[in-house]
DNA sequence: GTTGATGCAAACTATTTGCAGGCAG
DNA sequence: CTGCCTGCAAATAGTTTGCATCAAC
């Protein structure tokens, strides 16, 4: 489902006028990085975007997928978020669309949802507390279907439970 | 508002019966954990409490202090939290009340909020997607009260930002 | 040619752990 | 006295940074 470099997807440019826009520069390694980020699947982490670009034969450096990353979230293309585990989760960021996660302590399964009564929920309780609202987290932890059934790993579970960094 | 020691503070009591049932022991470290963190402000961190006993001439080493809080979290006397910042936060926890968070950018303010239809809501959508929920975590960035006046500081708080981890 | 980018290795931060000696039960 | 506990220092893990070199504009 990815489409061919040629056309130079919707992305790609994106990111090339906000390189621009600062007087940044359209480096070989920045291209393939939005490349692998928008070709891969959704969710993905730092290091799994590293080896994923190490085995197609484009080696860049973590130092420089740190930075790359970071750049693609100054520029919205990107988003970053923390799942109670102790590195960064990543996921290419879909036009504006919004939306939190359920996540599974078993198979670390995401799940996206949206619910427009949370958000306005939110509103009215930041209201109640004079609160002016910029940014939002909203997660849950749990089993996901596939995990209920199954006999899961108790002590694994309970551990992971109580290593929540949330 | 702290409870003279002779009174063996209702969390103390908890906290012994967990040792005890554990078969773990109880030592003066501790003992003066725990009468710090009851003593303390609600929200702390692990350097904060470990500097506030320092100053009490109560030295115990980080270590410790890590286990230690270990320890209550897992009895449930204290609540482990992450603000979108790299390191943990700890809270007393208030007999069996849950709440969730809305964090300042600004100056750090805490503010606690509890909305038994934000609760309900979660477990609609716990059961739309089938999904089995064990713990969750919401929390609300922006500024408070007092720091929507202020000159706030731009550019710290546009860091800020981009540097939640969440 | 500037100026910003890259890779490497070293630095960092918050937290964890191994170990030898200490103390609670 | 046995086994858990402590402090210390070293180890982690994820991420960041300084620096010399290199490439984009």
């Amino acid at each position: 489902m990815r489409k061919p470099k040629a056309e130079r997807p919707e992305e790609q440019q994106r990111f090339e006028s906000f390189l621009r826009s600062r007087q940044l520069k359209l480096t070989g390694e920045r291209l393939d990085l939005v490349a692998e980020v928008f070709g891969q699947s959704h969710h993905f982490d730092a290091d799994q975007l590293h080896m994923a670009l190490k085995q197609k034969g484009k080696a860049i450096s973590r130092a420089t997928v740190y930075r790359t990353l970071d750049l693609l979230v100054q520029c919205g293309l990107v988003r970053k978020s923390s799942f109670g585990d102790h590195h960064a989760h990543y996921e290419a960021a879909q036009k504006d669309e919004h939306h939190d996660h359920l996540i599974c302590l078993n198979c670390d399964a995401i799940i996206e949802y949206f619910r427009a009564d949370l958000e306005a929920l939110q509103d009215q309780i930041c209201q109640e507390h004079d609160f002016q609202p910029m940014h939002h987290s909203h997660q849950i932890f749990g089993l996901c279907r596939a995990c209920q059934g199954k006999t899961t790993d108790g002590p694994t579970l309970a551990h992971r439970m109580s290593q929540l960094n949330t």
